[in-house]
DNA sequence: AAAACGTGGCA
DNA sequence: TTGCCAAGTTT
């Protein structure tokens, strides 16, 4: 099979995307006009590594909240932070923040056009950057994300390690070249994704509703199902965990907040230990907290991708003291727009559903 | 440059 | 139940 011309791949894409594109919440009804900038960055940083489900149930409530780049820069870190909370890789929300700021001072509001100051702004790579200039301001620029790299690996029967940086050289010169021959640049790099997201799937991909089939490598040779090779899974660590939900006679709850960085950088939640080979016992854990006694009262495990988390959940009551340093009294009503993170959402706010 | 960083849905 | 995976970036 000759390499299939990028000229025709690219029409075929863009002609089948402007039929079968999904109605989404930051896409406007016109698919070759130009999207708000903001708009783009603030659903890019939500989508990073984030399935389109988890973020349509974010981007409204968000951008209703902060409808422009100014009230965002404008923003409290730790409401920017809240909005975020139950969506995960937390580092996106004070990046996305820092970004806000860095245009607003930086570039005097005015959203800057070209890919290599896009690039520039905090949690910014280059597939954003690609993504924001071609669909904000028609810039000829290349995206590669999970999904164009599952497309053009099978349409090149591409059986190398996605992440190999050749492999990624690879893969970026072949979007340059559809982005080239693309009628509309932002048209076809969309059409890319969703031809990864609705058609070529990673299980079982469409091909009878494919529009490049006939160009397609892998599927000639009936190995589209065994293309891309998987990753290897990513090792899990184990963390140990004991938190201390302790409420005064007015119903309130003692929270900390955790460092800016690492897991769950700068989220609050119940005072809690941590240990990678054991949890705590009881009496460390008493007097950490400064407690007379403790009840056991819940436990549970969460997963992230790189750790296997238990958690000891206790009971106690106030001692005189305990709101001070680190620690404060949060009400319900201040928990509910607390930036917390899942388990720690389940341990504070228990039978609240996420929302 | 490898490792870290979250979450929920689905097979 | 366990593993896989999703619009990546940062350090």
């Amino acid at each position: 099979m000759p390499p299939p011309s990028p000229r025709r791949l690219a029409r075929a894409i863009e002609a089948w995307f402007l039929k079968a594109r999904r109605d989404l919440p930051w896409r406007p009804a016109d698919p070759a006009a130009a999207r708000d900038p903001y708009h783009c960055l603030v659903s890019e940083l939500m989508l990073q590594q984030t399935q389109v489900s988890r973020v349509i149930e974010r981007f409204e409530t968000f951008t209703a909240r902060f409808p422009t780049i100014e009230s965002l820069a404008a923003a409290d870190a730790h409401e920017v932070l809240a909005l975020w909370s139950g969506l995960g890789y937390y580092r996106r929300a004070r990046l996305l923040h820092a970004a806000a700021k860095a245009v607003v001072s930086e570039h005097a509001g005015e959203f800057p056009t070209q890919p290599e100051q896009i690039q520039a702004l905090p949690g910014v790579g280059r597939y954003t950057a690609g993504s924001i200039a071609s669909m904000a301001f028609h810039a000829r620029a290349p995206i590669v994300d999970g999904n164009v790299a599952r497309v053009l690996l099978r349409l090149h029967a591409d059986g190398s390690p996605q992440t190999a940086s050749n492999t990624q050289k690879r893969l970026w010169a072949q979007a340059q070249e559809l982005v080239n021959a693309a009628e509309h640049p932002g048209v076809l790099n969309e059409g890319l994704m969703e031809l990864g997201a609705l058609i070529c799937t990673p299980r079982s991909p469409a091909c009878d509703r494919c529009p490049v089939r006939a160009h397609c490598a892998a599927h000639a040779q009936g190995r589209q199902h065994e293309l891309p090779t998987p990753k290897a899974p990513a090792v899990q660590r184990e963390l140990f965990c004991d938190a201390v939900r302790v409420r005064d006679a007015r119903g309130r709850v003692l929270v900390e907040r955790r460092p800016d960085s690492g897991l769950w950088g700068g989220l609050y939640q119940a005072p809690t230990r941590e240990s990678a080979d054991r949890h705590a016992r009881l009496p460390e854990l008493r007097a950490w907290i400064g407690a007379e006694s403790l009840d056991r009262s819940q436990r549970f495990t969460h997963q992230t991708t790189h750790r296997r988390v238990s958690f000891r959940v206790w009971e106690t009551s106030p001692v005189r003291g305990m709101g001070s340093g680190e620690r404060a009294w949060k009400s319900r009503l201040q928990l509910g727009s607390l930036a917390l993170s899942t388990p720690q959402r389940r341990i504070l706010l228990p039978g609240l559903s996420l929302a």
